[in-house]
DNA sequence: TGCCCTCTTGACGGGGTCCTCACCCATCGG
DNA sequence: CCGATGGGTGAGGACCCCGTCAAGAGGGCA
């Protein structure tokens, strides 16, 4: 699960990130308000998988923690933990009517940290809440791929894809026309930064070409990686 | 909103119970373990409104409260807070971890604890209570489910359907043709962050796609999770 | 207390997916 | 024209994932 974690020190977020991501967390790192903001809202160019949770630090530079909760809670349903030295209870309430899920006090137990995470992630909705209604359809020509329910159809009729086929299919998809790097294909549909040496990439890429009986639909860019032919 | 108060000591229970009804709640108040458990659960004579959230506090006299807690979250995905004197992180893992959704330690101040309610009834599909009028029946084809009654039919005849496979069953049906990952399903089912290495999702939906007697309304997806096949 | 229902776990097996490997072809630079 | 580089292709086998079965733990109810 993918975390933003909002923190100015850059020596107290590595630490942070270290901990979350030992527990099984992808942690993204924002050293502002704006920066977390950025992140969090959903861009045309890359479209990736919504934030689980956001670790709000209220100690931020340029500008008030509790009004970047505020902001975050206007556009997305992510659940929100803040964390900060303020103990006093005037700003606990204060954090949680403005949104927030939780509220920590710095310093805080590692293991309450992981332990509060999990028990705002496995609220119900939490799992569904991701971000604001993101693009779920997606058209290119006669391709019609429905991100939810995971099928994909070529001029009406249904083509059955396996879960790397329909992964690659998608990330290619979200951007069409611009190329992707094989690198980056790999590490977004493999999550793992593991570089083949095998022919696992272009194999995949073949059945794909085959199953939408369109192989003139994914381009290859030779020495750089592939991308999806934009519909006229 | 309907709010369990699960206290031993009516002193206390009297004062947190003006305080809660102030704010809007329907108190209910249990002085154990086991009267909490008989007023949560779902009886066939009373049809109440379920309880939106339960303020458990851990020094009950009869049985463990985090005893309780787990059973709580084993019947019902009613948010639990933890209310207690005790305030070592040890205490505070351990009940978070039994699937309480958040643990205030006493002496607390009121705001915060209203401010705490708030945070946790507010998740979306946390709202079982006051809000939105979810949709209480759903048809697929020839199977019929019944949200508040929690029964199911097949072509008219009742089918008796576990905890489990109903929760399961009932998510599922909510979106009728979207992919549900399996660690989605476990989150919102089970609740709780155990990623368990048994069979234990696989024999539910084996014993679904059995009682149902329509093997294919539950369809794989390979790699991913299950989905319910839309109707035609 | 004893029985039954539910849930969990583990072993086992089958079948779908994925990766590897070898070889082929296309492109590009000299 | 020729070699080098990099992608395309077609098997085959390994691995992973899921379905099934059986056994056991725990709680509920009489």
């Amino acid at each position: 699960m993918r975390l933003l974690l909002v923190e100015d020190d850059n020596h107290v977020a590595a630490a942070v990130s270290a901990i979350l991501t030992r527990h099984g967390f992808t942690v993204v790192h924002a050293r502002s308000g704006d920066e977390a903001l950025r992140a969090l809202l959903p861009s045309p160019e890359k479209e990736q998988d919504p934030f689980g949770v956001v670790l709000l630090d209220l100690g931020l530079p340029d500008q008030d923690g509790y009004e970047v909760c505020g902001k975050i809670r206007k556009r997305t349903t992510t659940p929100v933990i803040m964390v900060t030295a303020r103990s006093d209870v005037r700003s606990r309430i204060h954090g949680l009517n403005l949104g927030a899920d939780d509220y920590i006090v710095k310093p805080y137990d590692t293991g309450e940290l992981i332990a509060r995470i999990h028990a705002v992630i496995r609220r119900p909705g939490a799992a569904t809440g991701g971000a604001a209604p993101a693009e779920t359809d997606l058209h290119l020509g006669a391709v019609h791929i429905d991100l939810p329910t995971r099928t994909v159809s070529v001029d009406g009729t249904a083509v059955s894809l396996t879960r790397k086929e329909f992964d690659l299919l998608a990330l290619l998809a979200q951007r069409p026309g611009v190329v992707f790097r094989r690198e980056q294909i790999i590490s977004e549909v493999w999550r793992t930064s593991w570089e083949g040496t095998g022919r696992t990439l272009e194999v995949h890429v073949a059945s794909l070409r085959a199953k939408l009986r369109m192989p003139a639909l994914i381009e290859t860019v030779r020495g750089v990686g592939y991308r999806l032919v934009a519909p006229a």
